[in-house]
RNA sequence: UGCCUGAUGGUGUAAUGGUAGCACAGGCGACUUUGACUCGCCUAGUCAUGGUUCGAAUCCAUGUCGGGCAGCCA
């Protein structure tokens, strides 16, 4: 199987009981090729819960050299914008980018169903656009750039409105299905509870030719929103809520986002789905957990069709649950109307674009949920899971530099003001064959006021009055003085450098305690740093009663830094470890070439601090 | 007092009738020009009670606890 990779190369293929049992079908040869879809509603951005969905569906099709659909499950016009078909469309794709992208599937622009002839039958399917001939490539940049004319898109379910009518006429016509005047509150009266069966609708025993007739007037607009809707007919004293003759149609005088002014019916999930997975010759269908009832209700409809073609199988899974973040749109949603965060994109939040904003590599995200596993427990993971799997990409790729936050002046008083003196830092430590750029040691340096204490607690090894500590990269030196001012602040520390400690020179392997990161005072440039930290207190804060009393009110702090002038070119996308602090990674918003902005992603693992 | 679904260390997840393992977190230590990384060691678990079996996390029964379901949302 293709894998661009090197650090999923080395990880086995996860296995869970839905890969079992795609394996097992696969061992069967029941399908002629395995087809996943992905199919967010369109009305809002998508998160880290549906990073799991997305890593599940696209690694099934990649592990079988199959497809996975993107899909908009677009059915309900009032609530779909095709805004966020952009966002979504950029965020599975920086997602899967170098990892699965050769099997999104995708469809030729505009395209809807076509008919064919199946076993003799009649038949509805829609066909991907072809990869060889767009190059997935090619059509996910065209996607990227409207202005461009690009041929493929994401599949719709509104593009499949013309065949889910077609099929609702069948079901009528099959006394399957009836128009019920009831309105929405007698509805939900008539459907029971589920502790006590339903009782049938007045209308439910209309003939085939009024049911066909109401429907046509439904229809061309006849009726007002919520006058009639189209049942199919199943069971009213089902103890499965969702077959107590479920709604297929609905009247929504509103126009859609994807169809226009089109429709004034339009269908909802239950319906639309399954015949939507079946249209795409989908063959699993894979949802979270709270779809288990809906399932009888996805095969029901499938079977009363009697489609010719092999039919999907839904299979569910236990969403993602993270300690100390919510995912629930209407929460992130106050979060952004509050003005806790700066918008769906701040970095603090678990949105796709705030965690790449915030400079998670996509890499640690996948490696994140495959270790999570898929599983029908309700669990709730510990954010560690994914701060580790951050560390762990960011360790191997990011550049090391050297930065101070929170600078204090120290001043080598052996070294002439004008000197310099060259050091050379390593760029990538993991990397078999390292590399270094000069670093300039001056007699004024910032050092980092974590790094210095006046009267240091047990144990502390980094500088202190009289003693010493190993400027990184450069020599030892020694804290001869402590310079106040007359309130008792600290202006500078006086210190000697012990030059033959240097790199080559013959001190060089005296051992101290501490190390500490420092950059030159003459030399460095400063930046806007955003220390970010987790939005909530609590591991559980849509467990609260009011989940904005749980916001963390230091999340974000924000310090102008210091930085070795090799920073001064730092472009966002590249992403760096300031050692003995964290990653970081310029803003790819607000950082401009003449206003450096840089984004803390995450700190390193700490010890000490603790 | 309905239906569906689940329960393995602190957390997440394996073991599919045959040695309860892995990862994260935590602890101790080694290494270290990052208190990082890496490496070694350690702590800690089968919801309960019965049953079947030579043998049960696994199969059966009962119970307990958790999650989901009664939108013309998805």
């Amino acid at each position: 199987m293709p894998d661009a990779t090197s650090a999923s190369a080395a990880t086995p293929a996860p296995s869970d009981f839905i890969r079992d049992i795609v394996a097992q079908h696969v061992a069967e040869n029941r399908y002629a090729g395995i087809v996943t879809r992905f199919p967010p509603e369109p009305n809002g951005y998508l998160h880290i819960g549906h990073a799991k969905s997305i890593c599940l569906n696209f690694g099934i099709a990649r592990e079988h050299a199959g497809r996975c659909h993107l899909r908009m499950d677009d059915t309900n016009p009032a609530k779909e914008e095709t805004e966020y078909v952009d966002s979504i469309v950029a965020d599975v794709r920086w997602l899967i980018a170098d990892w699965a992208d050769h099997c999104l599937g995708l469809k030729p622009k505009g395209a809807t169903p076509a008919t064919q002839t199946v076993n003799g039958q009649a038949d509805f399917y829609i066909a991907p656009a072809p990869r060889a001939q767009t190059g997935i490539a090619d059509s996910i940049a065209k996607i990227e750039n409207p202005k461009s004319n690009f041929e493929t898109e994401p599949f719709f379910a509104s593009d499949y409105f013309n065949e889910l009518h077609a099929y609702a006429v069948t079901l009528i016509e099959r006394g399957l299905a009836y128009v019920c005047d009831l309105s929405p509150k007698e509805t939900d009266e008539f459907r029971g509870a589920p502790d006590r069966p339903g009782r049938e609708s007045p209308f439910r025993h209309r003939s085939v030719a009024e049911n066909l007739d109401l429907f046509a007037r439904m229809k061309a607009g006849e009726f007002l929103d919520g006058a009639r809707s189209l049942r199919a007919k199943i069971d009213m004293a089902s103890p499965n809520v969702w077959l107590r003759d479920p709604l297929l149609y609905r009247i929504r005088h509103t126009a859609h986002h994807h169809t226009g002014n089109a429709w004034c019916i339009y269908p909802l999930y239950d319906y639309a789905h399954c015949l939507s997975d079946y249209l795409e010759g989908i063959t699993h269908s894979i949802c979270t957990l709270e779809f288990v009832d809906h399932r009888a209700l996805y095969d029901w409809i499938l079977h009363a069709l009697g489609l010719p073609r092999p039919l999907p199988h839904q299979y569910e899974f236990a969403k993602l649950n993270l300690g100390y973040t919510v995912v629930s749109k209407r929460r992130l949603l106050s979060l952004v109307q509050e003005k806790i965060v700066t918008g769906w994109d701040d970095p603090r939040m678990p949105t796709l674009s705030g965690l790449r904003r915030r400079g998670v590599p996509a890499s640690a995200l996948r490696r994140f949920v495959t270790g999570v596993g898929v599983t029908k427990f309700d669990s709730l993971t510990d954010v560690a899971v994914l701060e580790h799997a951050i560390r762990e990409e960011l360790n191997a790729a990011a550049q090391r530099r050297l930065a101070v936050l929170r600078p204090v002046k120290l001043v080598l008083t052996n070294l002439a003001p004008d000197e310099t003196i060259t050091c050379a830092a390593t760029n990538d430590p993991q990397s078999a064959t390292p590399t270094t750029r000069p670093l300039a040691l001056t007699r004024e340096v910032f050092i980092e006021g974590d790094d210095f204490a006046e009267v240091p607690p047990p144990k502390f090894f980094r500088l202190k009055p009289g003693g010493e500590v190993r400027l990184k990269y450069a020599c030892i030196i020694k804290c001869d003085e402590v310079v106040k001012d007359a309130t008792g602040h600290l202006i500078e520390l006086r210190c000697t450098a012990q030059l033959d400690t240097r790199s080559g020179q013959p001190n060089a392997d005296k051992k101290v305690k501490g190390t500490i990161h420092w950059v030159s005072v003459r030399q460095c440039v400063e930046a806007e740093v955003r220390l970010y930290d987790r939005l909530f207190t609590v591991p559980e804060p849509a467990a609260e009663e009011d989940f904005l009393k749980v916001v963390n009110p230091k999340s974000l702090e924000v310090v102008t830094a210091k930085l070795e002038p090799s920073l001064a070119t730092a472009k966002p996308g590249e992403r760096y470890q300031f050692e003995r602090l964290g990653y970081y990674t310029p803003d790819p918003k607000d950082s401009t070439s003449t206003k450096l902005v840089l984004n803390r992603t995450i700190t390193l693992k700490d010890h000490w601090a603790k």
